[in-house]
DNA sequence: GATGTTGTTGAGTC
DNA sequence: TGACTCAACAACAT
């Protein structure tokens, strides 16, 4: 489940491998993973000079030359793995095949067909209404920002983090972590939480991030980075995955609870509602 | 065959 | 109208 973390590490990797490469031609396997907004992919890419990659939100962006944008979106088991020597098995999971002119390639590859890319102009892309409407990267923003935007809301903290629209990036495992190393109920309303315990998660938000990315991202299921291999995010995991299992912190047993529909584990004793 | 998994969206409610 | 909640959806593994 790639979130901020994960794409930020693909993005880098694939910004240092496919920069400077020619499109050569694309080939499809799935057509269903092309977004609706997208331009036509080959006559599009063909020839195209690849600019650099970043990242933006959970978007992995190709920047290519005259000023378009190819971006994917890995969603729950999307990969990015650049073959150097063309030598990775196609299967039935590989939908996008990006051939460049010295003949490595990229490779789109989603099990479950979740992820998707499109195809842009600059212009175009911000018009787009999911990246137009994309709330602030919380490495880019200070804490009097962050209480800012979520101090005068009333939805429980936890659905406001996964609310792209807020913070850009955070998905259901960064969010348990932050909460649980802040010491916060994921179901407590944010206009309930004093503005100092705000400033905590919002530097415990940084510190799991920033972890994470050091630590080469979480392998949780099977997100891979662009060479196809794992992260050790996973290992630190505090709460994410862990019901049942005791607290690191105080040994409770963790318990879990749906918060906005999504499975939210945390502890009882560390994070008290109230 | 039922269940669990996630990010996003659209419908519906307050 | 805006903020919010909930259900649906995508497709697969177990």
């Amino acid at each position: 489940m790639p979130e901020l973390p994960e794409v930020e590490i693909i993005s880098t990797g694939l910004n240092s491998f496919l920069t400077g490469r020619i499109v050569s031609s694309v080939q499809t396997g799935y057509p269903g993973c092309i977004h609706g907004w997208s331009r036509d992919l080959q006559t599009g890419l063909s020839q195209r000079v690849v600019q650099g990659v970043r990242r933006r939100a959970k978007l992995a962006i190709i920047d290519l030359d005259q000023e378009l944008r190819l971006l994917f979106h890995l969603k729950m088991t999307g990969k990015l793995v650049f073959d150097p020597e063309a030598n990775l098995g196609v299967d039935k999971h590989t939908h996008l095949i990006i051939n460049f002119t010295d003949r490595t390639r990229l490779l789109f590859r989603d099990l479950r067909k979740f992820g998707y890319c499109l195809l842009l102009y600059e212009h175009e892309l911000k018009h787009w209404p999911f990246y137009q409407k994309l709330g602030p990267e919380p490495l880019q923003m200070n804490h009097e920002e962050f209480n800012q935007r979520l101090k005068t809301r009333k939805a429980g903290v936890k659905s406001v983090l996964l609310n792209q629209e807020a913070i850009a990036g955070i998905g259901n495992i960064y969010a348990d972590e932050a909460l649980h190393l802040a010491k916060i109920h994921p179901a407590q309303s944010c206009a309930d939480i004093p503005e100092e315990q705000l400033s905590r998660l919002f530097q415990a938000l940084q510190e799991v991030l920033e972890k994470a990315i050091t630590l080469g991202g979480a392998t949780f299921s099977d997100y891979v980075n662009s060479l196809g291999k794992p992260g050790s995010f996973q290992e630190q995991f505090m709460v994410y995955g862990r019901r049942g299992h005791s607290c690191r912190a105080c040994q409770t047993a963790l318990t879990s609870q749906k918060v906005s529909g999504r499975t939210s584990v945390f502890c009882p004793c560390c994070q008290p509602f109230g």
